[in-house]
DNA sequence: TATTAATATTCATTAATAGCGATTTATATA
DNA sequence: TATATAAATCGCTATTAATGAATATTAATA
């Protein structure tokens, strides 16, 4: 029960399933997400963690940067399942499809470097 | 985007899973979900109005008593596949199954008449 | 019509969540 | 080793959500 409601819980912000439409298009680092999301740097890094934590994505190290990427799901069946729809689901919003252009202009050189 | 989010807060709560698992074996009143669950009437109350919201139950009069089912889900894709889904999870969580066999017991006549 | 019974609503309280600024941590590089 | 940079954590505030006591609503019946 407890591990279904992690993931249910991971999935009821909207900020979270933005992170998980974007991701299906590409990897992206924490100041990605956060400049396209519009959300302050720890806000977008607590959601990551949460997302991580449901299974839902996972993380891997490069020099400074975090990219992000979605899950294989092997770990939570419930996680898995949800990655599955939601490949389907969203795709005609119209703030996704915006969010999906912004999201692959967005350049981490660009961005972090400031 | 909203009525996505609407079903997956919905199903964020432990409450209103077991009420979905309760539902998947028979149709029940708001005074036998509220007995069972161990919950006061006004929180059973509003987690139902919750679920309908959603579009994952539906209601019909009897008299003094509201009968509660799983919706057909036609209204909400969300709710429809979610619904499908909670068909094969969870049957093994020991609170759920326990609850199943309380909910099987439970019976309007004994618990509302007092 | 007065009363009883089941459910819904209102209200107040408490708990959980989202948000961001400031700071810390970890890594790369001068 | 000192500095710079990306991300994580901390501390706090504001908002949302869950809960139940009290009350209102709705429907059946005496």
């Amino acid at each position: 029960m407890k591990e279904f409601l992690k993931v249910m819980k991971a999935a009821s912000d909207p900020g979270r399933i933005k992170i998980l439409k974007m991701l299906e298009h590409r990897v992206m680092c924490v100041c990605e997400i956060h400049t396209v999301l519009g959300l302050s740097q720890p806000t977008t890094s607590k959601h990551l963690k949460i997302l991580e934590d449901a299974g839902l994505v996972k993380s891997y190290k490069d020099g400074l940067w975090v990219n992000f990427t979605l899950s294989d799901g092997r770990q939570n069946p419930y996680a898995s399942n949800l990655l599955g729809n939601m490949k389907h689901w969203l795709n005609e919003d119209p703030d996704i499809i915006d969010l999906i252009v912004k999201s692959a202009e967005a350049n981490r050189e660009t961005i972090c470097g400031k």
